[in-house]
DNA sequence: GGGGTTTTCGACTATTAGTCGAAAACCTTT
DNA sequence: AAAGGTTTTCGACTAATAGTCGAAAACCCC
């Protein structure tokens, strides 16, 4: 409570609350590729944490959004065109994150299409995130945090427009939620389910024919490229609508 | 931790990276009160935004986490001890946000059981969700993003015990939800659902019969008081386990 | 004890999810 | 061209979960 008078106090003041520690970016960048997902690291050529790796990230600029901000350093690691999904994960705080000093770091999930051809620097590689080198800072921690949100929009929202191509079949698209969910996937249930949802529509194409030879699969694509919560939660709801029961 | 970076603070300066703005915590304390889902708003004496209505809110300190500083500026407005869940919501970086200058905020949601009794200060009062006051900064749109989140985690978390006393019947559990989510509720889905799931569990006790009568309605508690996901995202999965299909 | 009230719970229906296999539609080889 | 192989597609079935409804239970007061 006497903590009351010391807060109101910091208004008079053009608000230089506290400046000692620095703001970061950072973006976890996935993508499905060969059966595996991976994450977007770089080789730090200098200390702290030489020769590890870590996510692509950078200072918050004076009067810059976070947003804008990951759109930045995202540019210098890869093409920044290739980016699908871009949204903000948390915002970590731990005082010794950094052993440099204090640095806040707010991370943002970033989606690659696998299709995706994008040029990367030298120093730069996608790791699979079950295999991941040693990192960095407490990125690993981070990409965890990614891994799990990931998942769990891709059972609720369309999330997989951002991860898959533009057309694609069925089986594609069973092969990229399998890898990204990290568990079997029924290819009868998933075009169900996402057809029903409105998530994917058919194409008037068909896929072109492999030498395996097999019935020409169709192709499918997404209904829309942006985010939209397609399982709405509405457990306990009964049927009419209405504020009270 | 401090240590730490002490000892590893000789490799390079430590990061001056940018530290033209500061930061700040804000907290969104629900609560359901009354068949009214209210947050915990306090009425600014001075400028900007003079008699406008503001979250509890306060500086981030020079080397302390963002959960912690969350905490001590809530303890101005509320008991802390009545706050049963605390998690982060998000960072906002708009460089409009404040007047003042550039203030990053990480906002918090924060939740009081509807049977607390919070002593609070003079200027600070419960306001419904949907008839806020003149809201000061973006602060409504942040009550948005918390009421939101609150929804969603109510159908898929045991979120509930948050906001519930310590005991009750399906009957008022019933009215918290239809409360907090918006919309009508059936006891006996809600009943049989959170009960499969683990969620709640009878106790031995019933409540106290009321003067209008009726069958006296046994006391539920919650089986955790912690956050758990009890509805895991599992869609498209087949049966067996296994991580290829 | 009777009437009123509220809770509880079983039985039923509806919707969604998961399984399985046959048919379709292509390929290559003979 | 016919046969055999391969892959996709889709319908039919089963299982699980969610929602509806009403009757029975268990209290109150008169």
């Amino acid at each position: 409570m006497d903590d009351k008078s010391l807060e109101r106090g910091s208004f008079a003041a053009p608000a230089p609350l506290g400046s000692e520690f620095s703001h970061e970016v950072l973006a976890v960048v996935l993508r499905v590729r060969r059966d595996r997902l991976e994450a977007l690291l770089w080789q730090r050529a200098i200390p702290p944490f030489q020769s590890e790796w870590s996510l692509p990230c950078g200072p918050l600029g004076a009067s810059e959004r976070l947003g804008t901000a990951v759109g930045r350093h995202l540019a210098a690691k890869v093409d920044i065109t290739d980016i699908a999904h871009l949204e903000q994960l948390e915002t970590r705080s731990d005082p010794g994150r950094d052993p440099r000093g204090r640095v806040l770091a707010t991370a943002y999930l970033a989606l690659v299409a696998s299709d995706a051809e994008p040029g990367i620097p030298a120093d730069t590689a996608w790791h699979p995130v079950t295999a991941l080198p040693p990192v960095a800072f407490d990125h690993a921690s981070i990409i965890g945090s990614a891994t799990a949100r990931l998942r769990a929009k891709l059972s609720y929202t369309n999330i997989g427009f951002a991860l898959a191509p533009a057309s694609f079949t069925i089986a594609q698209l069973r092969d990229i939620y399998a890898t990204a969910l990290g568990h079997p996937v029924s290819a009868t249930n998933l075009q169900r389910i996402l057809t029903r949802r409105g998530v994917i529509a058919p194409t008037e194409r068909a896929a072109p024919s492999t030498a395996a030879g097999g019935r020409p699969a169709t192709l499918y694509r997404f209904a829309a490229r942006n985010l939209v919560i397609t399982n709405p939660f509405a457990a306990f709801r009964p049927a009419a609508a209405g504020i009270r029961s």
